[in-house]
DNA sequence: ACGGATCATACA
DNA sequence: TTGTATGAT
C-alpha cells in the first residue's frame, strides 16, 4: 500500500473516476427502454430472485439496496426491472462489464497517467495536463466555463443563502488570487468535466469524479455527490473534512484495522488520529502502517497513480453455497472444467489483444469437513506453472485440486473416489492466472538466443541487460514472426513442443471478439440529442451511519493487517506521459517500447548529463517489463544503480534541481529509502494480540 | 452455512 | 516462491 512520509506539499492533481451503478448502465445501454426506470442487475435468479449486485438510482429512491434479494427488491419497489447477469457455462459471465470498463479506460487515459483500479474505477494523474493548461490557457482568462464544470461541488466553498451556486463555482475557478494549488485544481475541474462528457458521448455511460491532490482524497470525494457529478477537495478544506470523517470511511480502514483503531485506540474519526504520535502508531501497528496512518490523519498520501490499464491477473470462480456444496470428485472436476474453460478463453483474448502471457496457475478452494476434529482447517491453495491450452489448464487445475484435497483430508481420509460421500464438501472453487507479462516486443531473436543458451526462463529473457542488448542491436521482427519466435520461449515451462497443439491454437492468433460473450464494443456516437446528463438531484447526504455493528461482533477474534509501500518508477511514467498520443488500450506495453523515438525528443535537459536518453529509455523499458513480471520490486533500486552505471550516492545534488520535478521526487526517494522492514513488534503491546490470538505465535 | 465474482497487495 | 490474509467493489 503506502508508506514513506511524502512531501507535505503535494501539488499533484489526482482524479478518481467512479462509474455510476455501472452494471446497470451497461444493461441499460443494451436495452435503452430501461433508461430512467428503476432497474437492478441480479445474478442467479433461482434462489429468492437472485442477489442484486447493482441498483439504479431510480430504484434506490424506493429503498432498494445492493445485497438485497430480488424478491425483497420487488417488495419495496414492485415496478423494478431486474436484469440478469449473463450466464455462460453455468456461471456468471462478467465479460460484458469488463469490456465496457475497458472502453471507459481507453477514453480516460487520453489526458494523463491512468490506473485501472477496478472494473468501474480509475485514478488519473492530471498534474501535467493541469500545469500545461495553467501555463498556456489559464482558467482565469477563460470567458466561458463549461456548464458541466460549473456543476462541480467544491468542498469548503460557502454558498450563502441567496447566492447562485454556479456563479460561486465560476468565481472560484476564475479567482486570480488563488494559490498555485487551487489554480491547478481549477484546471483539474475543467479537464475532468471534459473527460466525463467525452465518456458520456462515446460510451453513453455517466460517471462521478473526485478531484484532489492525492488518491485518498480523490477517492473520498468521488463518492460524495453521485450520480454524474464531480467533487473537488481544495487543500484548505482537507483538515475540516477529515476531522469529522468516520474512520471506516477511509479506504483501507473499512475492515479489521479500522475496527482496531476504533476499539483499541478509541479513534472514531480520522481527525482523532491526530492525537497520536507517529511513534505511537508505529508501536501498535508497525512501522509502515503506523507512518501511513499518521499521514492519513493529515490528508497526506503519496501513493502514485500507477500507469496500468490492464489487470494483473485473471480469475474465474463460483460458489456452491450450503446444500449445493460439491461432494464428489467428479462434480468438482466438472466445475473445474467449466471454470478453466472460461479462464483459458480470457487468457487467449489477453494474448491476442494485449500480447501478454500468464505464467502461474492458482487454484483456490473453500471447503468444509463435517465431522473431523479440526473442521476449522482450510483447504490449501495450490499453484503451478501455467500451460496454455484449455485441456492442459483443466488437467493442471484438477491435479492441484487433488493435491490440495490430500492435504486437506489428512494423510488418511478414506479413498472414496468416484461418487461417494466422504465427509467433505466444496463450497467454492476458483482458478486464476497471474504473473502476466508482455511478450517481449522486438525480442524474438533474442528469445531464440537465450533459448538454447540458458535453461531459459522467461524472466531471464527480460533482464535489463538482455533487453538493452536487444534494443540496441536488434531490429524488431515482422508482424507475423513473433508467434513462432516466441513459442520456443514458452517452452521454458518444462513442457516442450506439445505446448501448442492444434487444439490450443484454435484461439490464436486472431481470436476475435467472438464467443458472443462480448457485446460489440465499438464506440457508438449518440443518436439524437442525449446531450444532457441525468438531472437526478437527489441530494441525499452520504449517511455516515451504516451498519456499525457488523464488525463489532466479528471483531472479537483476530488480528489485523499491514499496509506497505511499494516502489514506483515515476521516471518511466514521466516519459510515458510525455507521449501525447492516446494510449491504445491493447498496446500499453508496446507503447513503452515504440515510444522511444518520440520520447527522445522530449527529454531535452536530460541528455547533457552524460547519459544518452536512448540508454536511459532502454533501461527503463526493461524495468517496466520486469516490474510487470512482479516479484522484483525489492531489488529495483539496486538494479537501477547498476543499470545507470554510476553510484547514486555520488550524484551531484545541484544536478538534481534541473531535472523535471517528477524525477526529482523519484531520486529523492532513492536517496532516502522508503520501506522499512515491518518486523519490529513489541511483546505485550496491542499489536501482538492484534495479529495472532488464535494460532501459533 | 450467501453478498458473488474478481481483483490487488502485504507478509511469512 | 508459494501460500495465506486482508480489503475493496
Amino acid at each position: 500500500m503506502p508508506v514513506a512520509k511524502p512531501e507535505s506539499c503535494d501539488s499533484r492533481v489526482i482524479a478518481h473516476i467512479d462509474m455510476d451503478c455501472f452494471y446497470v448502465q451497461v444493461e441499460q445501454r443494451k436495452q435503452p427502454q430501461l433508461r430512467g426506470l428503476p432497474t437492478a442487475v441480479v445474478q442467479y435468479n433461482e434462489w429468492k430472485g437472485g442477489a442484486l449486485i447493482a441498483v439504479s438510482y431510480e430504484a434506490r429512491k424506493f429503498g432498494v439496496k445492493r445485497s438485497m434479494r430480488g424478491e425483497e427488491a420487488k417488495e419495496v419497489c414492485p415496478q423494478i426491472h431486474l436484469v440478469q447477469v449473463p450466464v455462460a457455462r453455468g456461471k456468471a459471465d462478467l465479460n460484458g462489464y469488463r469490456n465496457a470498463g475497458s472502453e471507459v479506460v481507453s477514453i480516460l487515459a487520453r489526458r494523463g497517467r491512468c490506473e485501472r483500479a477496478s472494473i468501474d474505477e480509475v485514478y488519473l494523474d492530471l498534474t501535467d495536463a493541469a500545469e500545461t493548461m495553467l501555463a498556456e490557457a489559464p482558467p482565469q482568462h477563460l470567458e466561458a466555463i463549461d456548464e458541466e464544470a460549473l456543476k462541480s461541488h467544491i468542498l469548503g466553498l460557502n454558498n450563502e443563502d441567496g447566492s447562485d451556486v454556479k456563479e460561486n463555482v465560476r468565481n472560484w475557478i476564475h479567482r486570480c488570487n488563488a494559490d498555485h494549488r487551487d489554480k491547478l485544481l481549477a484546471c483539474g475541474i475543467l479537464i475532468v468535466a471534459e473527460l466525463r462528457m467525452q465518456v458520456l458521448k462515446e460510451t453513453e455511460f455517466t460517471c462521478s469524479a473526485g478531484i484532489a491532490h492525492n488518491k485518498m482524497l480523490a477517492k473520498l470525494a468521488s463518492g460524495m455527490n453521485k450520480p454524474a457529478q464531480q467533487t473537488v477537495v481544495p487543500f484548505s478544506s482537507v483538515q475540516g473534512l477529515l476531522n469529522s470523517l468516520p474512520i471506516r470511511k477511509m479506504k483501507q480502514l473499512g475492515g479489521k484495522l479500522g475496527m482496531s483503531l476504533q476499539i483499541d485506540m478509541g479513534v472514531n474519526t480520522v481527525g482523532d488520529l491526530l492525537q497520536f504520535s507517529e511513534e505511537k502508531l508505529q508501536e501498535r501497528y508497525g512501522l509502515n502502517t503506523g507512518t501511513w496512518l499518521w499521514n492519513i490523519a493529515r490528508g497526506i498520501n503519496g501513493e502514485a497513480v500507477e500507469g496500468r490499464l490492464l489487470p494483473k491477473s485473471h480469475g474465474s470462480g463460483k460458489t456452491f453455497p450450503g446444500p449445493r456444496a460439491l461432494k464428489t470428485v467428479s462434480a468438482v472436476q466438472h466445475w473445474l472444467n467449466q471454470l478453466c474453460e472460461e479462464l483459458s478463453e480470457r487468457l487467449c483474448s489477453d494474448l491476442d489483444q494485449n500480447k501478454r502471457i500468464a505464467h502461474t496457475l492458482t487454484l483456490h478452494v473453500r471447503a468444509y469437513k463435517s465431522s473431523d476434529s479440526d473442521s476449522q482447517k482450510k483447504f490449501p491453495s495450490k499453484s503451478c506453472p501455467l500451460r496454455y491450452g484449455t485441456a492442459k489448464i483443466q488437467e493442471d487445475a484438477f491435479n492441484l485440486f487433488q493435491a490440495g484435497l490430500r492435504e486437506y483430508i489428512g494423510l488418511y481420509g478414506g479413498k472414496s473416489e468416484g461418487s461417494h460421500y466422504s465427509g467433505w464438501g466444496i463450497t467454492s472453487l476458483s482458478v486464476s492466472a497471474s504473473k502476466i507479462v508482455p511478450i517481449p516486443s522486438g525480442t524474438c531473436s533474442i528469445a531464440k538466443y537465450f533459448h538454447w543458451q540458458t535453461s531459459s526462463h522467461f524472466s531471464s529473457i527480460q533482464s535489463p541487460e538482455n533487453l538493452r542488448m536487444d534494443a540496441t542491436h536488434l531490429s524488431p521482427p515482422g508482424e507475423e514472426s513473433w508467434i513462432e519466435d516466441t513459442i520456443p520461449g514458452l517452452g521454458l515451462q518444462e513442457q516442450k513442443i506439445n505446448v501448442w497443439k492444434d487444439e490450443d491454437l484454435a484461439c490464436f492468433p486472431s481470436k476475435k471478439k467472438e464467443d458472443g460473450l462480448t457485446e460489440d464494443t465499438s464506440p457508438l456516437l449518440l443518436s439524437g440529442t442525449q446531450g444532457c446528463l441525468e438531472q437526478n438531484q437527489n441530494k441525499q447526504q452520504r449517511e455516515f451511519s451504516k451498519d456499525e455493528s457488523r464488525f463489532k461482533s466479528e471483531y472479537r477474534e483476530q488480528k489485523g493487517t499491514r499496509l506497505n509501500n511499494k516502489g514506483t518508477s515515476s521516471i518511466l511514467k514521466f516519459f510515458k506521459s510525455c507521449n501525447p498520443s492516446g494510449a491504445s488500450l491493447s498496446q500499453e506495453h508496446d507503447k513503452t517500447v515504440q515510444g522511444t523515438d518520440a520520447q527522445l525528443t522530449n527529454g531535452a535537459g536530460f541528455q547533457s548529463r552524460g547519459h544518452s536518453l536512448a540508454e536511459l529509455n532502454e533501461v527503463e523499458v526493461a524495468e517496466e517489463n520486469e516490474r510487470s513480471s512482479c516479484s522484483y520490486i525489492r531489488d529495483q533500486d539496486e538494479r537501477r544503480r547498476e543499470a545507470w552505471s554510476y553510484n547514486i550516492d555520488e550524484i551531484d545534488p545541484s544536478v538534481i534541481d534541473e531535472l523535471p520535478t517528477e524525477i526529482q521526487d523519484e531520486i529523492q526517494a532513492w536517496l532516502q529509502p522508503r520501506k522499512r522492514p515491518n518486523n519490529i513488534v513489541k511483546r505485550g503491546s496491542t499489536i501482538s494480540h492484534y495479529f495472532s490470538p488464535t494460532k501459533k505465535s
